[in-house]
DNA sequence: CTGGTAAGGTAACGTGTATTACCCGTCAAG
DNA sequence: CTTGACGGGTAATACACGTTACCTTACCAG
């Protein structure tokens, strides 16, 4: 049996995709529990059986979609290229990258859906956490710890900062959109938006000597 | 009939505040869309009769659920004595109004229950936003903007910084929160929070002639 | 005390849905 | 071309749930 299934029945991965995606559209929309399998079918056509026997159940799909979602819209934070920056240029280039993973639509519809069920899949929900804002606040709390041993900032608490700093790209704005209140910000809503966090963030971080002040305009 | 109506059968007021109590601890914990009538009526005694008779169907329950649980926690946001204050203490008594409305288990429930359900009541949606994190964002412009004026402060966006502000308070802990990874925060790690936001947010807004540097320790 | 009214309780109804038993077409080997 | 087996489609099953029809009971006027 060649590895390559070549097949005029549609092959395994492309079905499976198809499930995801049709998934993600019901899943995302409806919710985990109004979600029912026969709207899954009817978007990504086949046939139930095809999920019972590629996901097992309505958790399962439901788990499985949520776990490549969340990877997919977050799989940009490994990518660090951060090394020979200026400290602002690595919040700002933080910034727009979680701005924009955060209003992804597949991280609004994580959002929107694990909420609650968060006590019907803890793990899901720990695993979520811990790869998308967890590990987010890790890493910008590694960042301005190694900043404050430059003597750069004074901060007490890096780690809380750091939380501070990812909720303000959760703000209010966030908040509407997952609530469908309005849609998707522009490219430029979200660079003004960056800009003046990042702003926010940076100048209440800067020591007393104010050596970096000159540097941003 | 008088108005004081005593009963043997219990008063319409008192039902209708168990049948609510009872629907928070269903709906908050499982989301609308998983919780049946009949768990409701479990915890509250009574019959689904009453329900339909007090609230008209589910959707009604779930509605004025939400709506009152909202009403009751963000009421503090009206009381507001901040007018003889600093700006640093204005700040830090609006965060720690803000931080223990978000971690009260009323407002984590409405967060819960309402993110999936944003589709399906629009308006309610609306209203817990407008009521909530918008009105706390729009007066705290409001101070921003009159501090601007007096010149306290140097900002182009007080609309923005006050979304930032909120935003902060939404951060990693309440998600945590709200997902159920651990538990609401004591009154310590409260402060702890707030003392934190309000020394990165002051700090970044206070123009380069720095005056009110000297007056928080 | 008595009758009338409205609310509370019970049980049924119809619908929707997760899951599975069964059957058919398709694909690879011989 | 034949054959055997496996994945995919259909229909049935068992169940849970929102809602309502009907009955019972508690309250109040006279």
């Amino acid at each position: 049996m060649a590895t390559a299934t070549r097949a005029k029945r549609p092959s395994k991965d492309s079905r499976r995709a198809a499930i995801l995606e049709a998934a993600a559209q019901v899943f995302f929309e409806q919710g985990y529990a109004a979600t029912s399998i026969d709207a899954v079918i009817e978007r990504s056509g086949g046939s139930k059986r095809t999920i019972y026997n590629e996901f097992g159940s309505k958790e399962g799909l439901f788990t499985a979609l949520v776990s490549e979602s969340a990877d997919t819209a977050l799989s940009a934070l490994s990518a660090d290229g951060f090394e020979g920056r200026s400290l602002e240029g690595i919040l700002l280039g933080f910034g727009r990258l979680l701005l924009k993973m955060y209003m992804s639509p597949g991280l609004i519809g994580v959002y929107r859906s694990i909420m609650p069920e968060a006590g019907r899949f803890p793990e899901l929900a720990k695993d979520f956490f811990e790869k998308g804002p967890g590990r987010a606040s890790d890493r910008l709390a590694e960042v301005l710890e190694s900043a404050r041993d430059r003597g750069e900032i004074q901060l007490e608490d890096c780690r809380a900062a750091a939380d501070h700093f990812v909720g303000m790209f959760r703000g209010n704005l966030h908040l509407r959109v997952v609530l469908g209140l309005q849609p998707p910000p522009t490219s430029a809503e979200v660079e003004a938006a960056v800009r003046s966090a990042v702003g926010i963030f940076l100048h209440g971080i800067y020591g007393d000597d104010r050596e970096g002040r000159a540097k941003g305009r």
